[in-house]
DNA sequence: TATTGTTATACTCTATAACTATA
DNA sequence: TATAGTTATAGAGTATAACAATA
């Protein structure tokens, strides 16, 4: 706990803040992967496979700005899931520089799987708070992340 | 976003606020560890020496059950503390087995003088919520932080 | 036998720099 | 020249299995 550290009442509060959101976001993360690691998926590729999967086919960079991933970092992840045969590369016709990004049918029904049994193990996992706490969590963290994307 | 999932409402709502903590968590992360890369030390090691300055020496798996990580991968984490001279490890008079880890003079040095410019960099980001809407957030991260722990 | 930690091994993720192909 | 993506290279983190030392 950083109650050691000597800084203004704003900093104390701000550290104090981030340890608890960190702590609890750390702790639902190592839950929640333990149980994808079961089903052979890890959290970058649920990203990539729910992002195709919500908003559709997009190109390599749209998908590298959205989950905040370098290039070079985004061809090593296609990379693996194209070798699971979850995803396909097409050359764009009207610039073929562009590389377009979709689900293969397989990895539709793999996204279309894991996504319930993750969504259940969600909603247990976060049982501790009441429905307007969660609402409540939900409204502060969708403000911090537009301040923080704006900023 | 998870809207065009089939769930319970309990479900949609879990959901949603799963995404929307873990993407301001996220974001938080990686403004951050932009930082701390420009520092030479990477979240895990940080985690570590935060937990020696604030607990204090404590053995390996000690450290490892705390930061919920694996022996081998606390060994591999320590290795490259060690390395930097800021933690040293000795073994217990008491039971040999155990290896008692703590931080070096310059262990300490850096991560006092890291926590001020990561608290610097912290209070920044959030400075998005007020203080009311800091401590609130801090209140149901710290209960849902809770809840996990004991289930 | 059980516990503490290490070694061996392998894989994913990540980053930077240099490169190719296309615009 | 600028952009989209790949390749080369390297390093950090993680996990499982097998092992040594100690209790």
């Amino acid at each position: 706990m950083p109650t050691r550290y000597k800084g203004s009442a704003r900093e104390v509060r701000a550290l104090d803040t981030f340890v608890k959101l960190t702590r609890a976001t750390e702790t639902l993360g190592t839950q929640l992967q333990r149980h994808l690691a079961s089903l052979e998926i890890t959290p970058p590729q649920l990203a990539v496979l729910e992002a195709l999967l919500h908003v559709g086919p997009m190109s390599q960079s749209e998908l590298g700005r959205k989950l905040l991933r370098s290039n070079p970092n985004m061809t090593a992840l296609l990379d693996n899931l194209e070798r699971n045969k979850w995803i396909q590369r097409e050359r764009s016709p009207e610039d073929r520089r562009v590389v377009v990004v979709s689900l293969t049918p397989e990895g539709r029904r793999v996204i279309e799987r894991v996504f319930p049994a993750h969504a259940a193990h969600v909603t247990a996992l976060l049982g501790g708070l009441s429905a307007e706490e969660q609402e409540t969590l939900g409204t502060l963290c969708k403000k911090l992340g537009l301040s923080l994307s704006e900023g």
